[in-house]
DNA sequence: ATGAGGAGGATCGTATACAATCCCGAAGTC
DNA sequence: GACTTCGGGATTGTATACGATCCTCCTCAT
C-alpha cells in the first residue's frame, strides 16, 4: 500500500466542494445574493458539476443557499424578519445550552472568557464593530460549548452559520449597546462562578441577548413597541 | 399551452425522490438501519441515480439518513443517547414556541386541542401506545403551531422528523405516564385560557415534557439518578 | 477446523453528453 | 415610443458510462 495515490484518497470531491463553498460564505467572500454557478465553481475546483450540485443541495438543506429550479443557487438573503426570528431561536437554544454548560466549565474556561471580555472592554475606545462582534461571538461560544448536549450545540452553530452575513454588523448598527454588553458579560461570569442555579443563568443569557436584539430593532424600526416577543 | 406534457412539468425528479424517501421514513416503511441503495430506488422511481443521490444528500444534511463514503446511505439509527439529547432540544424549543403561540391561539384551536385530549383520556382503557403517541403529537402541535416565529417551528418539526422511528413507542415503554400526561394537558389548556404569562406556559410545557422523558429514562436505566439535565 | 488471500459482484463516485429551461436582448408591430 | 415576439446563449436537469471501492464468499494452505 505504498501508493498515496494522486488525489482520490481522503475526502470525496463533493465534500471538498461543500467545505469550499461553505468557507467562502462564512468568510463573506460570497455575500448574500451571490450567484453560485455550478459550472464556474466546478471549473475552479477542477471537477465536474455533479459533485458541486450535491454540495449545493446540502448547503440548501442547511439554509445557507437558496435554490430555484432551472435558475440556480444563490447565497441566502437574510432580511430583517428572518434575522429577528433566527436571533430569537438562537436566544432560546443558546441560553439553554449555556445553562447546561455552566457546571462543566473549568476555571480555565472562565479565565479565557473573562480575558476575551476584557479585550472587548479595552476596545471600546477605538470601536471596531466587526472585531467586537467576533469577540462577542467567541465569549459566548466559550460559555456554551461545554454543554453536554451536542444536538443543542449543532442547532446553535447552524443558526449562527446562517446569520454569518449579518453577524459582524450588529454592533455596527448599535454601538451604544457594546458598553452594556460587556457589563452584562461580567455579571454573567459572576453568576456562573457563584454556582447559580441553571434557571438563573438561562434567564440572564436570555435577557442579555434579548437586550441586544431589542437595541437592534429599535434602530431598525424606531418608535415601534418591543412587541410580545419578550418571552 | 394545452399540452400537459408527459412528466417534465412540475417538480424536479430530485424533489420527487426526496419527498418519496422522506415519506417512507416518516411512515416507518424504511426503518432505522434500512439500506438506501441508489440504483434500486432510482429504478423504483423510474429515474437515474443522479437525482436520487441529491435527495439522499439533502436528507443526510437533515440528519434523517447517514452516509458512509463508498458504502452507501442508511436510515439513521437513533440510540438512547441521541434520543435523550434530541428530546431535550425539542423540549427547549417547543416550550418556547408554545409560550409564544399562546396568545395567538383561537377559541377553536383550544377547542380542538381539548377534543384531542379527551380522545386521549377516553383511550386510556384500551391503551394503544402508537395511537396515543400520535394524538399526543397532535395535541402539542396545535398548541405550538401558531407561534409567529417560523424558524422555531422548523427546528421543532425537523427534530421530530429525526425521531420519527422512536416517536410512536415512547408510551409503549411507559404506559403509566399516559395518565399523568392527559392531566397535565388539561392544566396546560387552563393556563393558556387564563392568559397566563408566557414564562409560566413555557415552564409548564418544559416540566410536562421533562416528566415524560424522565419516565422513559427511568424505564431504560432504572435506579439512575435523574442527573442535572433538569434545567 | 481455521485463518489468509483473492476473485467476483454489487454499489458508489465522477465525468461526459445532451435535452430542457430560462434569461436577455434584438427585431418587428401597432 | 411602448409592447410583443422571437432567437441565441447561458445554465440547469438528468441519463448514461465507466473506473474505484468495498463486501462477500470461496479457495487453499496451515
Amino acid at each position: 500500500m505504498a501508493s498515496p495515490a494522486v488525489t482520490p484518497t481522503g475526502v470525496s470531491k463533493s465534500q471538498r466542494a461543500y467545505h469550499w463553498i461553505k468557507e467562502r460564505i462564512a468568510k463573506q467572500e460570497f455575500t448574500p445574493g451571490y450567484r453560485l454557478v455550478l459550472g464556474t465553481i466546478a471549473n475552479g475546483l477542477d471537477m465536474s458539476v455533479v459533485p458541486v450540485r450535491e454540495a449545493v443541495r446540502q448547503l440548501e438543506a442547511e439554509g445557507l443557499v437558496t435554490f430555484e429550479r432551472n435558475v440556480g443557487a444563490r447565497v441566502s438573503m437574510v432580511d430583517d424578519t428572518q434575522y429577528r426570528h433566527a436571533m430569537q431561536a438562537i436566544t432560546v437554544v443558546e441560553s439553554a445550552a449555556t445553562a447546561l454548560a455552566a457546571r462543566h466549565l473549568t476555571a480555565d474556561d472562565l479565565r479565557r472568557a473573562r480575558a476575551v471580555n476584557e479585550v472587548m472592554t479595552g476596545s471600546l475606545d477605538r470601536f471596531d464593530p466587526r472585531a467586537f462582534s467576533a469577540l462577542n461571538q467567541e465569549f459566548h461560544h466559550i460559555l456554551y460549548s461545554r454543554c453536554a448536549n451536542p444536538r443543542l450545540l449543532e442547532i446553535v452553530d447552524a443558526e449562527w452559520a446562517r446569520l454569518a452575513p449579518m453577524r459582524d454588523s450588529i454592533f455596527a448598527f448599535v454601538p451604544a449597546r457594546a458598553q452594556e454588553s460587556v457589563q452584562e458579560h461580567e455579571q454573567l461570569l459572576r453568576l456562573i462562578e457563584d454556582g447559580a442555579p441553571p434557571e438563573d443563568i438561562e434567564q440572564a443569557v436570555r435577557r442579555h441577548r434579548t437586550g441586544t436584539l431589542a437595541a437592534y430593532l429599535e434602530h431598525e424600526h424606531p418608535g415601534e413597541p418591543a412587541g410580545p416577543s419578550s418571552l
